[in-house]
DNA sequence: GTACGGCGATACCCGGCGGGTATCGCCGGG
DNA sequence: CCCGGCGATACCCGCCGGGTATCGCCGTAC
C-alpha cells in the first residue's frame, strides 16, 4: 500500500463524497474513484458503501480510516524527525507561561555545557507540546504530570510542586489563606475554564474555552473564570489575579519527554544539564 | 514520501550496498540510485555516505532508517489489520503449551455467547503473540506478565499465579519440596535457557537456545536445562521431568491483549466472556 | 410522468515517472 | 598498470496515474 493511496482513502473516507475529497486533494474525481476501486481489490474487502443516498463507510473500512491515520502519522514524523535531524540544533516545546523559571536555567545550564548547540523554544498552546514531538517537529518538551500524557514517550523528572488557585482579586474567596478544592468546583460566579483535549477540541460547558496561559490570566483577571495551577506560576501573575494556595490539589511535576530512541548528542546533553549530572 | 522510497532506502541503510539492495528489492541498481538521490534530495540532508570504502549511514540516515521502519510497519499492520477486518471470525494468538486449561475455558465460554463467531487458535513461539498483535495477523492475544510486554496494548486481567520449576526427574534438587529462585541461578549442570528477545534473536550464554514449550519440556526431560514457569504447566507434564514451587519466584499474571480502539463487536464479546461479565 | 441535476463509474487519451540496459568515473589491490 | 567492483550517469521504453468526456442511476421538482 502506498501513502498515496492511504491518503486517498482518508480524504474519501473523511469527506464521505468523492467530488468533495478529490477537490481537497487537488485532483479530479474519475481517478480518485479508480484508485479507491484498486485499493479495495487488492486489499480484497469493500471500504466504502456507495448507494444513491451517498457514501459509507464499511467495518474495514472503519479499521483502515483509523489505522491508516496512524500509519500516515508514522510517515509524516519520520520525515519530520529525518528533516529536523539534518539541521543543527534543537527545538524544545514549552507551554507558554509555565515553567518558566526552570526553562530559563534549563537553557543556562545547557548553553554552558561544551559544544552546546543553539536551542529553539517553541512555546506551544495547551496540551500542544505533546504533539509537537510525536509528530516529529520539536526534539524534547517540557510536559506537566498529570495533565499532559506521557504515553509513549521517555521521560525525566524535574520539579514537583503544589498548586494554587488563580482567582480575581476582587472575588471574596481571594481573601482566604487557602481552599480545598471542593470549595472550587462548581462556583455559578466562576465557571471552570475549558482546556483543550488532546485532539483540539475543548469539552462543553458553561466556562470559557482556553487555548493558553495568557488567555486564562486575562479572563481570570475580569472575573469570568479561575484556575488551578502550579505554584510556580506566581512568578508571572500581574494584577487583578490573587493565588491561593490549595493543599490538596494533586501535585505536579514538570518532566522532559522525547521520542523513544531518539538520543541524539545534543539531547544527551541537554537532558545532562537538565538534571544537573 | 511514499513507502516505496522508504522500502527502498531501508533496503539500502540495512545492505549499506547499492547492488545487493537491488537484488533484494528485485530490481536493477540504478533506478535505486535514483530513487535514494531523489529522496535526499527532498529532504533536503544527506542520508547516506558514498566514499571508495563503501556506503555509511549519516546522522538523518540513522533516524530515518529507525523511524522508516516504524512508519512501515504502522502501514503493513493497516493493511493486515484492513484485510482481518473482511474477514468473518477472530484470530486469537497464544503462547504454545501455556495456560491452556484457562484458554479451554475461555473458548468454551466464547463459544456459548450468542452471536459467537469461529476463532482461529494461533499457537506461538515464545514471545510471537505481541508481534502477530501489533502485526495486526491476530485481534486479541494471550500474554503472560512480567515476561511479554504489553506497551500499547489493552488489556484485561484474567488470572494470576505462582511459579514452579520443572527439574529433570533424575537431578537431586527435583527431590525437594521447595526452592529458592536463587538456588536454581547458575546450576553448573542444568544451564538456563535462552528465550527469544522481543526481536527473535537469542541472548549469549550456555544454556539452550528456546523457542516453544515442546522444545524446552523435551531439553528438561533430557536432563540439559530447568525452567521457572506458571504452576498451570503441570497438567501438560510428561514423564521425565519434575514440578517443585518456588515460592519466591514472581506472580504470573495472564492477560488478555489487542490493539487499542479497537473492540469490535466479536472482541468485546470474547472480552465479556473471558471476564465471566 | 418527465425533465433535470447530482454523483459515482466508465471510456479513452496522454505525459511523466519508474524501471531497464549500457556505460562512465573513481578507486583500490594485485 | 591493469583490472575489477561499485555507485552515478545517460538514454530509452512501457505503464500507470491523472485528465476530459460521458454514461447510468436515482431522487426530486413541477
Amino acid at each position: 500500500m502506498e501513502t498515496r493511496e492511504l491518503r486517498y482513502f482518508v480524504a474519501v473516507a473523511e469527506e464521505l463524497h468523492f467530488g468533495r475529497a478529490a477537490q481537497r486533494l487537488g485532483m479530479a474525481q474519475p481517478p480518485l474513484s479508480r484508485a479507491i476501486a484498486r485499493l479495495e481489490r487488492r486489499l480484497g474487502t469493500a471500504l466504502l458503501e456507495r448507494d444513491s443516498h451517498g457514501v459509507a463507510l464499511t467495518g474495514p473500512g472503519r479499521v483502515l480510516l483509523r489505522e491508516g491515520r496512524a500509519a500516515l502519522e508514522a510517515v509524516a514524523a519520520a520525515e519530520a524527525r529525518t528533516r529536523r535531524a539534518g539541521q543543527p540544533g534543537l527545538v524544545l516545546a514549552a507551554k507558554a507561561g509555565a515553567s518558566a523559571d526552570l526553562l530559563a536555567g534549563l537553557l543556562a545550564a545547557y548553553g554552558a555545557e561544551p559544544g552546546a548547540v543553539p536551542v529553539e523554544v517553541q512555546l506551544c498552546q495547551y496540551g500542544e507540546q505533546g504533539q509537537l514531538l510525536r509528530r516529529g517537529e520539536a526534539d524534547v518538551a517540557l510536559l506537566h504530570l498529570p495533565f499532559d500524557s506521557t504515553a509513549g514517550l521517555d521521560t525525566e523528572e524535574l520539579h514537583t510542586e503544589g498548586q494554587v488557585a488563580l482567582l480575581p482579586a476582587a472575588h471574596p474567596l481571594a481573601a482566604r489563606r487557602e481552599l480545598r478544592l471542593a470549595e472550587l468546583a462548581d462556583l455559578p460566579d466562576l465557571p471552570a475554564p475549558r482546556y483543550p483535549r488532546p485532539d483540539g477540541s475543548h469539552p462543553d460547558g458553561p466556562g470559557p474555552a482556553i487555548r493558553d496561559h495568557t488567555q486564562l490570566h486575562q479572563l481570570i483577571a475580569l472575573g469570568r473564570t479561575c484556575a488551578v495551577l502550579p505554584e510556580s506560576c506566581r512568578a508571572q501573575l500581574g494584577p487583578g489575579v490573587t493565588p491561593v494556595p490549595v493543599p490538596d490539589a494533586p501535585q505536579v511535576t514538570t518532566v522532559l519527554a522525547w521520542p523513544p530512541d531518539s538520543r541524539s548528542r545534543p539531547l544527551a546533553a541537554l537532558l545532562r544539564a537538565a538534571t544537573g549530572g
